[in-house]
DNA sequence: ATCTTGACCTAAT
DNA sequence: CATTAGGCCAAGA
């Protein structure tokens, strides 16, 4: 693998391992991955990440837990449906509960 | 090759 | 409390 693309396989390693029901944080991740003020590559990562049904990318919030990128899926409500499908309760663009459903990998 | 933009975060003012 | 500035990596013009 080269040096450039390596970045983005070890988001997706990271995102990857989110379990079912849970979220975390892009910071969470950039951190993760060794590069903790990157966090704006690791939703260019997600970005690039539509064509892998691995990463679930519609886990992946912001820092406040609001589902900033649910413009970028194939509808408006997309994100929102996928995590109240997995039992994840969204309430104006926003997770509730959202300091409890909360998954660091760092913690892991 | 340079400049701008983007699913962000933190620290300083 | 709100606003600004800086930083990181990648892709497009």
């Amino acid at each position: 693998m080269d040096a450039k693309s390596d970045f983005f396989q070890r988001v997706y390693r990271v995102v990857r391992r989110i379990p079912y029901g849970r979220v975390t944080t892009y910071g969470a991740i950039a951190r993760a991955v060794g590069s903790p003020q990157s966090s704006r590559t690791v939703g260019y990562a997600m970005n690039a990440s539509h064509s892998l049904p691995d990463v679930p990318a519609h886990r992946v919030v912001n820092r406040s837990g609001v589902l900033t990128g649910k413009h970028h899926f194939a509808g408006s409500n997309t994100m929102q449906r996928l995590l109240e499908q997995e039992g994840v309760e969204v309430r104006e663009d926003r997770v509730v509960e959202f300091d409890q459903l909360l998954w660091l990998p760092d913690a892991n």
